[in-house]
DNA sequence: CCGAACTTTGTTCGAGCGAACAGAGTTCGT
DNA sequence: ACGAACTCTGTTCGCTCGAACAAAGTTCGG
């Protein structure tokens, strides 16, 4: 991309992997001591200069006279990151609090997610066709957010015990459910019309 | 989700805020020192208290005995993520080095985009519809992972200077492009067939 | 072969920093 | 009105940690 690719030392690729897999297990960056231990130096003084050669590579950033202040760039450029929990399928009962254990993680940018941090969410693995008119395919990861479905908005809807995904309609003041695939009927709700949240990105990842 | 909905102190809650804050803007945790001058508290120990309460109430951790070891635990629990550059469209000329500059830029997490940190990968987004009938729809976000393609991958290929998407068929012998949607030709390259790489992701927003 | 970059040693200094303790004012639910 | 949780003060102790300096062994390209 641009001049990052200055080549490292192999000792120095060394140290930026210990940097990277520390912040990663921890959290926290080590300090020159932690550094000097981890390689066996006798002095600091051989972390310090390695520290330096990294910075002035520019593949870390430091701030001075500050503890365990070692920083990579593009951590910083980063938007910030949302957690969303993707669950398999939700069950019945679950509807208004999502307690079940998630079948994984899922973290993106707030961009391109277009959610905040305060906004509740969730993401689901489509099932079936009947969104196919839509393109929302089987196996395709669906980000849906807790809120108010506006008419024509694609709504993650409990029927029968089970989360599917369907275009949330208003017609003359009734609101239904409509698959995006002749195939399948709309669903106009017996009783009450249970939204879990609305449809706010499409993530599908192919073999 | 668990546990964590323990409700915040208003205090606690600003000072949770000007931790992630910090963590954002310079990529260091403040020390108590610095959380202390920030608040205008006469002595450390008001934010040391502090800390310890959010500790408490499970929304950070810290590894005792080091500097600026505030650590969040959902940062913990994530993921490595990458960063992908999305540009608008390619020119001509930078099929190899992306050279340009990026539109934007896209974080994810490895799992999520079956990338890892050394693979490299742009995005894309996806003009016309000529690869409807593979659910790609205009105004998409492709992620392409360059790399030699195999026979039915999808993959981006630069095309009259311009990128485009398209999969990528070998019948006897011959590579050419095929467009999914009747209305567009199979491509066969005049001269040469420039692969910039292989659809590895789609990720859509919606309005 | 010579020098530049890389790598390591050994030591000292002083500020950075977490931790602890005793005490007290404030808010809030019941 | 009483107590619990929250919030803040003032101070001291001692490890943590970056920084600096002088010196030297090692590798490697030209």
């Amino acid at each position: 991309m641009f001049g990052s690719s200055i080549k490292l030392t192999d000792r120095q690729q060394q140290l930026l992997d210990y940097l990277r897999q520390q912040q990663r297990d921890f959290g926290v960056m080590p300090s020159t001591r932690d550094i000097q231990k981890h390689f066996g130096f006798s002095s600091q003084t051989a972390a310090m200069s390695h520290l330096r050669a990294l910075e002035k590579k520019g593949v870390i950033q430091r701030h001075p006279h500050k503890a365990r202040a070692v920083v990579f760039p593009e951590d910083l450029k980063r938007e910030e990151i949302v957690d969303v929990p993707l669950y398999g399928s939700i069950a019945a009962g679950y509807a208004e609090a999502q307690q079940q254990e998630p079948d994984g993680s899922i973290s993106v940018d707030a961009a391109t997610l277009g959610l905040n941090r305060n906004g509740k969410a969730f993401a689901l693995k489509v099932r079936g066709e009947s969104m196919i008119g839509a393109n929302i395919c089987h196996g395709d990861i669906v980000i849906v957010e807790v809120k108010e479905p506006r008419p024509r908005d694609i709504v993650a809807a409990l029927i029968d015990g089970e989360t599917t995904l369907k275009r949330f309609v208003l017609e003359n003041g009734q609101p239904f459910l409509r698959a995006e695939n002749p195939a399948f009927p709309d669903l106009v709700p017996a009783r009450e019309l249970v939204i879990q949240g609305v449809m706010k990105t499409l993530i599908r990842k192919v073999d």
